[in-house]
DNA sequence: TTGTAGGCGTTATCAA
DNA sequence: TTGATAACGCCTACAA
């Protein structure tokens, strides 16, 4: 925190206003005194103070994003991923991401979310592993702080976001399943209060239904989304009288935990069980079998998500609100190739 | 952004000054007004304007973390969970966690700091895969900037963070292959100027050494640190007319992919060849086979740098300065179990 | 084309 | 124990 806006103008015995005019490239300023005032605020190593220039236009320049972070042990690389296209996009408009971490639908969550809010740490955020009915997005909405969100919520609130077509993702995998001779088929869900967990598992069950296969209740069990979580989900399952023979789970790295207990119990994934995932992380493809999955494009999504946000904080008009995207089934070695 | 300080004061018919002591704790407050003014501060649901504090206060309560991200397709599990640790442990202190992601050693990487640093936006700055000569560090040290590093870097610099024993580490973990009869050892690293890949390739040459093995220069191959670059570089190593018969790699991610193009070449991960990790991801465990890797504690390692960094510009004593791990050898099957 | 002055919401100094 | 008042660094009507 060096030099000011002042010291620039002492130097050239200018006013503050011309220099800060001048640095915002104001058309009334003459063209030798703008070259002048740029090269010596350059040469100065002159940067203007964040504080005051938020204080002073009353916005953040930044955007904010909540890991919905489950415990210590959660590192799911999709959040890298996300993390990073956020941060990609918004550096490209000179913004800044700021990042927590918090439980998911816990108090500190809530007291988190107001906190930045009211004292307007951001103009705006991103919001997802988007709830069936989220206090978040209604709080936003109530706030007036602007949103996005990835899979939009069952209320009937606006929503400007991305949404991935999980549900007919779904289906078209459990016709993959079924075709390649797949029957007794699983569902491995997350916390069922997630619009995904309920948007894949629908597509689960109609899925099933056009394949003519009945719907086994003790085949549909919820994990935490994380590795670890799937190894012990699938030793649930593979523990059943009558075990399934194909486990469809929410997530890939769920799915990495349910290849290694299907390992252990002896069972050739790909041959002997049908195992897939959801995501499209890049271990994923290096898993082995290599995993089949419905792939989204994360970072992708993210820059698409920060971009919006950007856009409507930034008052530009925005194009597109919504995004609806078809997730693409990549077919491999765990479902038998 | 709704009601400030001026609200707050004008309904309790006292002055600005007057609340925010009493906000604030001071003990030259009556405690009666205290109450009353944090009881109506709570009703009104004011929080300190963020711009505001920071500019009178010349600090932000925020901390900064730059990841190093290379590529779009980056996504190690790493990151999140050291972004977890950092998040969470700035929360306990009330603590914001700024995050971006820039290329490491680019020009992009240069401007951020310099912005983040001279616009003052952050009072203190995470640094990891630091280099072997890192101008990063030199630059903090020189602008007086709180921060705290994994790894230091070779320059003389006082150094505060954490440091995990690459080196003895991967002594251990080439005598475990040895023992286990693994005699052409390959080394797969990542970019040569990175202070852990020039520590872990050290162990690795010690290693060989007091094994009485000589190092093929061949076997050493370097990748970008992620599945897919290990992967790769496998390639080339079993292209070779001899092949190794162990792969060492520098992470997790890395030796991912290295054990799918193994199994590519019809080689059984374990017998057939000896493939290993570094950082212990929860992955690493579910893998097929699960693989032999040095554990480190990622998110409590991330969490004590945090609580250095958060001693340090609170101004409070810093204990300890400098952390040194020793990372664990955990033998699962990928190296004959 | 440039300068003056007021204020964004807090906190800190000093006097009452 | 409380209250004026002056910054913090910047932006922007408005005046010159």
């Amino acid at each position: 925190m060096h030099s000011t806006i002042r010291d620039v103008a002492r130097r050239l015995h200018l006013s503050i206003t011309t220099v800060s005019r001048a640095l915002d490239n104001y058309d009334d300023v003459a063209e030798s005194t703008r070259k002048l005032v740029v090269a010596t605020a350059r040469e100065m190593a002159y940067v203007p103070n964040r504080a005051a220039r938020q204080l002073r236009r009353r916005r953040t320049d930044t955007i904010g994003y909540i890991l919905p972070a489950d415990s210590a042990g959660f590192a799911d690389p999709f959040f890298s991923e996300f993390i990073a296209g956020l941060s990609d996009e918004a550096s490209v408009c000179h913004f800044d991401l700021l990042v927590s971490a918090v439980p998911p639908d816990s108090k500190a969550e809530k007291e988190l979310y107001k906190r930045w809010v009211q004292a307007g740490k951001v103009d705006g955020i991103i919001v997802n592993r988007s709830r069936l009915s989220d206090w978040r997005l209604r709080f936003l909405a109530e706030q007036g702080v602007a949103h996005v969100s990835m899979e939009r919520s069952l209320s009937r609130l606006s929503f400007a976001g991305v949404e991935v077509d999980s549900f007919s993702g779904m289906i078209e995998l459990i016709e993959h399943l079924a075709e390649r001779g797949f029957k007794r088929i699983a569902y491995m869900g997350g916390l069922p209060i997630l619009k995904i967990d309920h948007d894949r598992f629908c597509g689960y069950q109609a899925g099933l239904e056009s394949a003519g296969i009945v719907c086994d209740p003790k085949w549909v069990v919820h994990s935490d989304m994380t590795s670890e979580g799937g190894y012990h989900a699938a030793e649930t399952l593979l523990a059943l009288a009558v075990p399934p023979t194909a486990i469809v789970c929410i997530n890939d790295v769920t799915a990495i935990g349910a290849m290694h207990a299907a390992r252990e119990h002896g069972l050739m994934v790909g041959r002997d069980i049908g195992i897939t995932g959801f995501d499209g992380i890049a271990d994923a493809a290096h898993a082995s079998p290599p995993l089949t999955t419905l792939d989204q494009p994360i970072y992708s999504i993210a820059r698409q998500l920060a971009n919006m946000l950007l856009n409507m904080v930034s008052g530009k008009a925005v194009e597109k609100t919504k995004i609806k995207i078809r997730p693409k089934l990549l077919i491999r070695a765990s479902t038998g190739g």
